[in-house]
DNA sequence: AGCCAGGGTCTGC
DNA sequence: GCAGACCATGGC
């Protein structure tokens, strides 16, 4: 890997099977924005980052060679050999078409904290409104960092508020799930970093000890906040894909990486031409 | 106007 | 264990 540092550029190159719209785009996170030209805008807890891809090199801007590799390398997952993990789940022809569609799809390693929030608003909800929530929440309750930006609040923070002040967030009922999280993790009663030593099963059953988290979003926080990668998130559509094509369970390739390919059929099912005959489909 | 959105809880069999 | 009502809000 060969970098270039210019005043206020870090290019990187190459980066092989990484795209900014189907890895930032594709409802795993919250908090990017798609510029008109075609880069990314986004902030990480309290880090803002703006990229751009040219061919395959990865364009940081306003970000050091330190901060890339000590961040903004771990968060966007570039250490992981995605050619392998594809050639194994192309075993399956479904998978193998899931793939192809989305080649350049990465799992970010996100923040606990910040996913289990993001996921207990994004419940019987859509991206647009999540995002939009998630937003407010930082306006609101965040530290300002830099011009306008603002981290996200951290769980003392929210813990303090009232269901009236949450109010303003207008998340309806998710607000009393919201301060449940925040108080039982800010009291210790949830401890997210003991999380990622427990078995996934354990694990699982700490985070759904919170009011609002149920076996879906449990599994997207062992799954993007953890890198869990036996979390298997059961969304709507999933639970199509899964009765249609795989009525007998998942096939063995993808044993290792169920995570990995949920994320792959979760792209490929709401976004391809493959949508039209799973979107009539009931619940 | 009614349906749906990356679901979960609560109640009643 | 499973079905159904209900939950706030906003876009279509």
């Amino acid at each position: 890997m060969k970098y270039l540092e210019t005043d206020k550029k870090l290019c990187i190159s190459p980066v092989s099977d990484f795209d900014l719209d189907e890895t930032l785009d594709c409802g795993q996170c919250f908090r990017f924005e798609r510029l008109e030209d075609a880069s990314y805008r986004g902030i990480v807890q309290n880090r803002a980052v703006h990229l751009s891809k040219d061919g395959d090199t990865l364009i940081l801007y306003g970000v050091t060679k330190e901060e890339y590799e000590g961040f903004w390398r771990g968060y966007f997952d570039l250490d992981t050999d995605y050619a392998a993990i594809k050639r194994q789940l192309s075993e399956d022809e479904r998978l193998r078409l899931a793939c192809a569609y989305c080649p350049g799809m990465r799992v970010l390693r996100q923040d606990p904290w910040e996913v289990l929030i993001s996921f207990i608003i994004s419940q019987n909800n859509n991206i647009g409104r999540i995002k939009g929530i998630i937003a407010r929440l930082c306006a609101q309750f965040g530290d300002r960092i830099g011009e306008k930006d603002h981290a996200f609040p951290a769980p003392q923070t929210l813990a303090g508020l009232t269901l009236e002040q949450l109010g303003e967030l207008r998340s309806g009922f998710r607000a009393k799930y919201i301060l449940d999280a925040a108080q039982k993790v800010a009291d210790g009663a949830v401890d997210l970093d003991r999380l990622r030593a427990l078995p996934y099963e354990e694990a699982k059953e700490q985070l759904m000890s919170i009011r609002g988290v149920g076996d879906k979003v449990a599994d997207c926080v062992l799954l993007y906040g953890y890198y869990r990668m036996e979390a298997f998130p059961k969304d709507v559509w999933i639970k199509r894909v899964l009765s249609e094509w795989y009525p007998g369970g998942l096939p063995g390739c993808c044993k290792t990486h169920a995570g990995i390919a949920q994320q792959y059929l979760f792209h490929y099912i709401r976004t391809s031409p493959e949508r039209k005959g799973f979107e009539s489909m009931k619940k």
